[in-house]
DNA sequence: CACAGGATATACT
DNA sequence: GTATATCCTGTGA
């Protein structure tokens, strides 16, 4: 997909999967105040403040308050790249939204934007140009579950947060839980 | 490659 | 209350 917050945009390159069982999670210890929106409504954004520093977007999926939820890790630029160049106060295109943090700071994402819905302004999602090869393989910046093949990357894309050695199978999907 | 920066959460005393 | 870890990034060794 192509996510835009205010016009400026980028095609999702890079995700990460987290779920209310998976101990990785933000959700896993239960809700708090920072971590509500993770538990839904879906279709819903999730932003948290990482390392005290950065803004981290998630898409919020499940619609069974299991606290399912996509960390958008990088994106290709699009449209609005001298917006995001000014915010970001740097010219390579393909440092402004090579990683989570980048990217919020590039979209001008923030706590303001916790909780709003994705499909209404500022946000807007547009469905995938064309298909793409994705490759999957074991989670950023984590220190449980770490074998879990749950970060999606574009196959070869040169806007990932950290390269992702392909070539690699996706996974079985999980099988539902009771 | 190591580490500062510093909000939020949890596990301690 | 203090201590430690974190879904990270820019900077300087």
């Amino acid at each position: 997909m192509t996510l835009l917050v205010d016009g400026v945009s980028g095609r999702i390159v890079e995700v990460e999967a987290y779920d209310g069982e998976d101990p990785a999670a933000h959700g896993f210890r239960g809700r708090t105040e920072r971590n509500s929106s993770m538990f839904g409504p879906p279709g819903h954004a999730y932003v948290y403040r990482s390392y005290g520093i950065h803004w981290c977007l998630n898409l919020v999926c499940d619609e069974e308050g299991r606290a399912e939820a996509a960390l958008i890790r990088a994106l290709e630029p699009l449209e609005g790249l001298d917006v995001m160049r000014g915010r970001r106060g740097l010219d390579d295109e393909r440092l402004l939204c090579a990683g989570p943090g980048r990217l919020c700071q590039a979209l001008g994402v923030t706590r303001a934007h916790d909780g709003l819905p994705l499909d209404e302004p500022p946000f807007e999602l547009r469905r995938p140009p064309r298909a793409v090869e994705v490759v999957a393989g074991p989670r950023i910046g984590i220190s449980v579950a770490t074998t879990l093949p749950w970060r999606y990357a574009e196959a070869g894309s040169r806007f990932l947060s950290r390269p992702l050695r392909p070539p690699q199978a996706l996974p079985e999907r999980r099988r539902a839980r009771p």
